[in-house]
DNA sequence: CTTCCACGGGAACACTGGGGTG
DNA sequence: CACCCCAGTGTTCCCGTGGAAG
């Protein structure tokens, strides 16, 4: 057998650190049967949610909270829960219990016609295509399918609201509105928002007919997370391959981004897949440290290779001029100039301040608002963003992975005009 | 108080890619 | 098959507005 490029990367069964399958435990949509430090919000929620299985519609609920913070899995958990107890319900009783829980992700059905369509189709496999019919339709299909109580969790519902606030406001009055016109079926929501100002932008008429319960999740703190992962690690890895510091740095260092259980749990397992492939035989903090700069990088790198061509050239334009504060004028100027010798068509300059907001929110540049006075007004003086280490960023935008949001003969000239600059010497 | 530049909301448009109809 | 309907996305066009230097 020759040498063959999986090689290095697949382990001897029996030399894996993971436990069978213990990989998984640490991925984000792993869903253990103990949530440490949720179990009061877990019951507090079924609290909520129990009347269904007496036939009244549960209030709705908000549960707000950064990212990792425990809601998805809280309410993944209750909804397996319940799932669980109609089952047991429907042993006992020999009929079926007309309660149900279904799991719509607002970011992946990133529309009020993917919503809509994703909640039709949880109630009837299949019933509403992907694309081609209007809301109306979908909306009027929902409601012949719907039967008893269901509850429809929203996560990241905050996303049909960043687009555009009226579509999503006129979505939720019409899930609302069901349990008004329909005898045979309610709707209950449950809205997981990441976006804590509280408000989600919901108007009069819809706040109040949601009118529910809502919830803060707090950010875990180091103690917490590290409960967490020793739990997980326990079921991930055979017993004492995780070190106890591995597991303190991965928890402290999730507390610094916000308490996020999420990215603790990235981190030990990038440092067990790194260990893996050292072939030794422990993760050691030494393999935390690795997958520590390797996550940072990579996010920099991937962050920039999702781009859109326009975006890219700003970048570009920014990489070229490292230490110089543009004005939004300037920076124009910069990628019509850009534009010119590459030899494409230049955007307007209202799209390209919309272009800067989205890089300054991904936290690749500095936009800071100034107002100049008297024959400078006001604009914003961009920069890149002094933390983000250029390698990364020239790499993204060159490296498109497969995902061609450059024309060929555009990321030719563009690593051209790197080299002209002397700027891609060190790749 | 004027003046300046760009901010950013909103309407309108083009284009794409799917369903439904005759 | 030709043709219309519909949603979504990315864009342009128009324009009222902010805020500090002069």
């Amino acid at each position: 057998m020759g040498k063959n490029i999986f090689d290095s990367y697949i382990v001897d069964k029996s030399k894996s650190l993971y436990k069978d399958n213990g990989r998984n435990v640490l991925s984000s949509d792993y869903l253990p049967d103990h949530l440490p430090h949720r179990g009061k919000q877990a019951a507090q929620l079924a609290q909520i949610l129990a009347p269904s299985f007496n036939g009244s519609t549960p209030l709705n609920v908000l549960i707000y909270g950064k990212t990792g913070t425990g809601k998805t899995a809280v309410a993944c958990y209750v909804q397996r829960e319940l799932a669980k107890k109609k089952k047991a319900l429907e042993m006992g009783l020999g009929e079926s219990v007309p309660v149900d829980c279904h799991y719509i992700n607002c970011l992946i059905n990133n529309s009020p016609y993917g919503v809509m369509a994703g909640i039709a189709n949880e109630l009837e496999p299949g019933s509403v295509p992907d694309t081609g019919w209007s809301i109306e339709k979908v909306f009027r299909k929902l409601k012949e399918n719907i039967e008893g109580i269901n509850i429809v969790i929203l996560d990241e519902i905050d996303k049909l609201f960043s687009k555009n606030i009226g579509q999503g406001n006129q979505l939720l009055y019409s899930l609302t509105n069901i349990n008004s016109e329909i005898e045979k079926g309610k709707i209950s929501l449950i809205g997981i928002s990441n976006d804590t100002t509280y408000t989600l932008n919901l108007e009069q008429k819809v706040l109040g007919r949601i009118r529910g319960e809502q919830f803060v999740f707090r950010s875990y703190d180091a103690t917490q997370l590290r409960d967490i992962l020793t739990e997980r690690v326990e079921s991930a890895f055979y017993p004492n391959v995780v070190k106890p510091d591995v597991v303190a740095f991965c928890a402290a260092l999730g507390a610094q981004q916000n308490g996020d259980a999420r990215y603790a749990l990235r981190l030990l397992m990038k440092a067990g897949d790194i260990a893996e492939q050292n072939k030794a035989v422990a993760v050691l903090s030494d393999h935390a440290n690795q997958a520590k700069s390797f996550l940072e990088k990579f996010v920099i790198k991937e962050g920039v290779q999702k781009l859109t061509q326009t975006q890219k050239l700003l970048l570009t334009a920014l990489v070229l001029n490292k230490n110089h504060q543009f004005t939004t004028g300037e920076l124009y100027e910069e990628y019509a100039i850009l534009c010119n010798t590459l030899r494409i068509e230049r955007l307007t300059q209202r799209r390209i301040t919309d272009l800067v907001s989205e890089l300054d929110e991904a936290g690749l540049i500095n936009a800071i608002m100034k107002s100049l006075g008297r024959g400078k007004g006001r604009t914003r003086l961009i920069s890149l963003d002094a933390n983000v280490p250029l390698e990364e960023i020239i790499t993204g935008i060159l490296d498109d992975d497969g995902r061609d949001s450059l024309e060929e003969n555009v990321r030719k000239k563009i690593e051209h005009v790197f080299i002209k600059n002397k700027i891609y010497s060190f790749v």
